[in-house]
DNA sequence: CACATATAGTTTATACTTAAAAGAAAATAT
DNA sequence: ATATTTTCTTTTAAGTATAAACTATATGTG
């Protein structure tokens, strides 16, 4: 079945979408409520370290920040501030561009994450552990291409 | 592959939940910010009156409106206080049990989930589209499995 | 140089979300 | 009857998110 033959009622892509959405939402339920109660960070937190931690020299700056999380420059500076308040995080101005800031971790902060990423990657596999191995790689290179097309889309 | 002859360093399952985290987070994106300019509604307001729509007789308390959301009981009560605002929802306590309340929707409320429902599904069959139609079934039936897998896990 | 424009980041106002505590009403147990 | 417990909902405090307005700095153009 083609889009081009698809009935007008058809439901099928929105039935896919309400499930897809239910699942992963219920997915960061747990991992923030586990991620809250092992480590002192949450589930945004983590993925704020995991941006700088794969940055290249473990520094970014609070725009490109913004890019990899996929969230606005307001919201980068509300959690890079909390980071920095948790002494996660430190951040300071480029001599070279005073507009611009240099975020990387505090050795704390890299301490946090080694342990958050260890227990997080277990609490992925068990909680998706029940797919079907046989169908990981079709699902990755599914769910990489839908990405690209996203990217393609007007907002 | 089973999970008991995957290695210990196999990267698969958070691979894949990074990237299906990733896509669903942009289509809730994209979503919300077109249903705010289409609509008076957000997604999350439009999602309540979808849950209401969806309840026998068109009336759910509050308990089962947290429940088909997957929300606190906190969060639904913010919620429904702002579409009442909104004059979308109106919520009255059962005579039978005063500590019950139950919600409906307003005629504005119905007539505009009638308008959202319609462009939401346009959306999502947009957004989706690219997925080949082929594996939809497939996906449906794994994230409705994955989703009852999730219930037996522990939060 | 001066002035316009662009870029990086923050602030403000508002919305959505939760956990924990509190309040109100009903059910249950003496 | 009255005390206790349970149930349903709200309040409070804090975190996470956005858009729009603002500040500061850099760059381009006459």
């Amino acid at each position: 079945m083609t889009k081009d033959n698809m009935a007008v009622g058809d439901q099928k892509y929105l039935k896919l979408w309400v499930r897809m959405l239910a699942s992963s939402t219920r997915v960061v339920q747990i991992l923030n409520k586990r991620m809250k109660e092992h480590t002192p960070l949450t589930l945004a937190k983590f993925d704020v370290l995991v941006a700088i931690d794969r940055a290249p020299g473990g520094v970014i700056t609070m725009s490109e920040l913004s890019r990899m999380l996929l969230v606005s420059n307001a919201n980068t500076t509300g959690m890079v501030s909390r980071l920095m308040k948790d002494h996660m995080v430190e951040k300071w101005a480029l001599p070279t561009d005073r507009r611009v800031y240099s975020v990387a971790m505090t050795s704390e902060g890299r301490k946090t994450l080694k342990h958050a990423i260890a227990i997080h990657k277990g609490w992925v596999d068990e909680l998706l552990g029940h797919i079907d191995a046989d169908k990981i790689d079709d699902l990755i290179d599914l769910f990489s291409g839908f990405k690209k097309d996203l990217a393609t889309i007007e907002s």
